[in-house]
DNA sequence: GCATTGTGGATAAATTCTATCCATGATTGA
DNA sequence: TCAATCATGGATAGAATTTATCCACAATGC
């Protein structure tokens, strides 16, 4: 079980847009350049983020894209759903109604309540969920802010008012 | 982030194991049929599940698989990490190190912690870790037990009588 | 010895992930 | 209006992983 690289990109991407001035945009590009990411790729992951409202985009010159809302309203979470979608890790594929012992006529009442093993993986599903759902783009802002030294704060900050102008 | 078939093809198998009479194992070639499983396949799987010791293995006539250890000591977390590994599923690869703005030498201290947003998913993933740890190969038969009519766990009992003899 | 049963490595098909490209459409500013 | 800027979405392809099969081999019990 392993996430894409999209959900990590999109994570410190989205950070970033969640610390622009207000009403500014940055283009994919200076995005891609900020991470050091490939921008090809980055754009595809830029589109499922795009389509599920989580950024918007601000076409024409000085366009680019900017959060679809604000940053504690967007959760890692929803980032992950947007990216590779809203189905369950875990698959049951009725493994039950199979096999010599199975009877469909007389067991099909049985089969109407999900089966116990697809229940406890779903609820340890549920509590991976819970968790990510707790944390926002702000808390992550909020969160790296504590840890990065404010020398590179600083860097940082003069790299987007040159990307910006 | 999608978990391979040979999770659950392998908690459907253990469980049966764990209803064997005591001191019996079962062939795979039984273990499959009673799920109507592709035998070559689950063998792969039962390699993983042997090397773990999530199994026993008897081999010569009227050999088998039987439990590694006692149906309350096997958790579905035993079982995910014997078939998937043990690895964090969100890769952190420190995208916070690169790019225009970092700066090796000056950021090396604030490197040695983890990322803010690695522990927020990895917190996520433990909690999903907690709830599969709860669950044992024993609470899912007796799950099952409960779930499934008398009338299929006689057509159960009668296939295994038939399949250990 | 001999039939039975799992082991572990080799192999390959199918699917998903990663990555790139380009024709298109929308917007802005001159 | 025109030209430059910028995202969109589909097509495409290589890489990696998952799924699946097979076989020579080792171990066991009779
Ligand atoms: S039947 Fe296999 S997990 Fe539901
Ligand atoms: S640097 Fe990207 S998640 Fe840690």
């Amino acid at each position: 079980m392993k996430l894409g690289s999209g959900v990590e990109w999109s994570i410190h991407c989205l950070a970033l847009l969640g610390a622009l001035p207000p009403g500014r945009s940055l283009r994919l590009e200076k995005l891609a350049e900020f991470h050091n990411l490939k921008v090809a790729y980055l754009r595809k992951h830029f589109q499922a983020l795009s389509k599920a409202g989580l950024v918007a985009t601000v076409t024409g010159p000085q366009g680019g894209y900017r959060l679809g809302r604000s940053s504690d309203k967007i959760s890692l979470l929803d980032i992950y759903i947007a990216l590779e979608g809203d189905d369950h890790c875990f698959r049951c594929t009725e493994i039950r109604q199979d096999g010599p012992c199975a009877n469909p006529a007389l067991d099909k009442p049985s089969y109407s309540i999900p089966c116990n093993i697809a229940v406890s993986m779903w609820k340890a599903e549920d509590a991976w969920r819970k968790e990510l759902a707790k944390v926002s783009i702000a808390d992550v802002l909020g969160a790296t802010a504590k840890q990065v030294s404010s020398e590179k704060m600083e860097r940082m900050a003069q790299w987007l008012t040159e990307a910006l102008a």
